[in-house]
DNA sequence: TTAATATATCAATTAGAATTGATATATAAA
DNA sequence: TTTATATATCAATTCTAATTGATATATTAA
């Protein structure tokens, strides 16, 4: 039988983290406009005029990675750059790393 | 402008494995069923016991987990004993490690 | 063979997230 | 101030995935 304490607060509050992510990162239209934004700044008309979509699905999407902190943007005039935000996607990945890595081989 | 032909047949073959394997890993029952068989075997009946959830769905679950080779099983009599499939975590590991590496800092 | 236990499957429903269409806001140019 | 461009927001719809309820299958015990 399992332990009925198994899951401690402090684990579940990891997951709805970790879930959260997970989410985020779970749809193909975000992963791509964050492969885009790979090594350099766009601003939404760069993006949408080159994969095709909607303005305001685009727009959309940037809403929701901007909401994980995975990328941040800045105006310049009428045109809003994005970019990743680095420092963010270092501390997910280590956090990631380390739930991943508990499952990579028995102790 | 972007180049055209940015997207290529590889990496949109990459987003869609790692789109795939985030959406399964997005749920928190599925996280939660992880945690559970960290270092042990588990079958159907301990799980469903211990979390609460109608026995069905978690069977859902699992079949959804044993579909991305994230989990296995085998039979003993009429139970079926859960495991992770720490060959697949190391797998899928080296892949988000390598994908979110290159967003972790300007080169 | 029948009954009991463990697990899986399937159709129906529900919930949540993506998409669309229309419109609003902000900035810049005329 | 008016017009044009860039982006965001919002309600409505559509899609997808989670959940439920009922039932099927497999194994074991009686």
């Amino acid at each position: 039988m399992i332990n009925k304490k198994c899951p401690s607060k402090q684990l579940s509050k990891r997951i709805t983290e970790l879930g959260d992510l997970f989410r985020v990162l779970g749809e193909e239209k975000r992963l791509k406009i964050i492969c885009l934004l790979r090594n350099r700044e766009l601003c939404v008309s760069d993006i949408w005029q080159n994969v095709g979509w909607p303005q305001n699905l685009v727009s959309t999407h940037l809403r929701i990675l901007s909401r994980s902190k995975l990328i941040s943007n800045r105006r310049e005039g009428q045109k809003i750059y994005y970019s990743i935000n680095y420092l963010a996607f270092k501390k997910y990945n280590s956090i990631l790393a380390d739930f991943l890595k508990k499952y990579e081989q028995k102790d």
